[in-house]
This record gives structure tokens, sequence and C-alpha cells, in this order.
DNA sequence: ACTATTGTATTAAGCGCTTAATACAATAGT
DNA sequence: ACTATTGTATTAAGCGCTTAATACAATAGT
């Protein structure tokens, strides 16, 4: 199935930030071996360039390890990861957050209405 | 001074987020005169033609009334302002959560991560 | 040894975003 | 009545993103 892209950002960023996400919820787990860039990108729906624009960037940052001629792998190294994925959270709190107080919400109200919504989805 | 944007998205949506920003939290009042598209423009540092297409969004949504030859004004519709606020905060929320879930964190490992950067940042 | 598969690189085209320059119509303010 | 200011429109250029087509080097797998 092709992913999920918004229109109001470049896909290479969306393609980046999504197989993060499946690297950290266990999805792709440490040590998997990734599909070819013409797998994986035909996957996406997208053009093998741009997927291989994203990986380059996983790459570069240790999450992605390129094994020349049989591929990629996700990296075994567990605590890469984990810090990864922390940092990740902790910029999109605090982008949250930011971005709540740019709009008049104090911190207790911005509180109260996430509990509230956690609460209609439990239903 | 110039307004901040981040890279990776058009200027335009940008600012039609922080004018939204600005109204909701108030710094743009229901009724006040915003300044015209060239001053605004050039307060942040963008081009004319680049601000005009903000400005045409957030009149198509109601949130700014065009007066042909004196300026553009906010909204006095405070109901509009509110409903809009909610949807915003609302779709926020929704996005975060979403994010937070794809990574793997649970809903009440999400609200500890919250309440614990709140606290952080009272110091 | 051969072959298919891997990542990688290059070129050209199309598209949207942004800027710059310029012009016009309408009217508030004098 | 005049003038400066308003929003609006148009054209051209540059840039990054994306796609398509194609090719190459390296090697895992047989």
């Amino acid at each position: 199935m092709p992913w999920d892209f918004k229109s109001d950002r470049p896909i290479y960023t969306q393609l980046i930030e999504q197989i993060e996400l499946k690297i950290f919820s266990g999805e792709y787990p440490p040590g998997a071996k990734l599909p070819s860039v013409r797998d994986i990108a035909q996957e996406a729906s997208v053009n093998p360039n741009t997927m291989q624009r994203a990986l380059a960037k996983l790459e570069e940052d240790g999450l992605v390890i390129t094994h020349r001629t049989s591929g990629r792998s996700i990296t075994e190294d567990i605590e890469l990861i984990k810090k990864a994925k922390n940092q990740l959270a902790k910029q999109q709190i605090a982008e949250f957050l930011e971005k709540m107080k740019l709009m008049g919400f104090e911190k207790t109200e911005t509180l109260a209405l996430i509990t509230d919504m956690l609460e209609e989805m439990k239903k």
C-alpha cells in the first residue's frame, strides 16, 4: 500500500520520519534487513531516487547500515535507537507545547485538553 | 524582526499558521487593523506576493476581512475565532498523539513525558 | 564462472514556491 | 480635486523537489 504523505512537506523528509517511526516502534527491529531501494520505493509509491535520499539521511544518523551489494539493515545498536527515539519524543513534545502556548493555552489547560482527548479515544 | 521559518515547509503555509496563532492568542485582537501587505511582508522579511497568498487563505477562512482600499482587519466574529482555535488545538493534539503512538509510546507513557517536561519548564 | 540483485550516479524534464519588478484600480484622507 | 496608500495582477527568473530513464560497479548466490 502507498504510504501516507501530506502535500505541505517534501516527500523525502516524510519518508525519513516514517521510517524512523517504524524503527522506533519495532516494526523494523534492530538488525532487520530492509527491502531494496527499488522495492521499498515501490511499496511507498515514490521514485527510487527519492527513497535513496531518505535512506542516505538515516544512514548518516547511524540508524541504518548499508552493505554495498547486499542491501541495507537496521542498526543493532539498541542504545543508539533508544537515544534517537527519546530525542525525537522530546522534540515533538517541545514543539507541541510551544504551539499550544503560542495559541494562548495555559499549561494546565493544555494538559486538560490532552487527558480529555485520551478519555475520548478509550471509548 | 524577521519571523521564524523552518526550511522544510513552504513559507506561505507557515505565515498562515503564525498569523493564526497571533489571532488566537490575542496578539491580533478581534477587529484590529492589520498592517498593509507591503508592511507586514517587510516585517516578516518575505515577498509581498507570498504574504498576499497567506492572507488570501486567512480571508477565505473568514478570520481576516479585506477592505478594498483601506487595508485588512481581523474579524470581529469572536465565535468564529474560538471555533477555529479549538479546531486547530484538537488537530494539533490528535497529530501529536498519533505520532507518539506510532513511535510506540503508550498513552500513559506519553502523558507522563509531558508532565515531566512541564515540571522541567517551571524551573 | 555466471547472473541477478544490490547501491549508486547522471541527465533532463516538469512542477510549485519565492522573489523581483512593475503596473493598475479604487478610495481614504487631505 | 489631488495624492498617497490600499489590495491586486502579471511576467520572468531562479531554486529545490520529484520523477523517469538509463547506466555502472560490486558481489551474493547459484
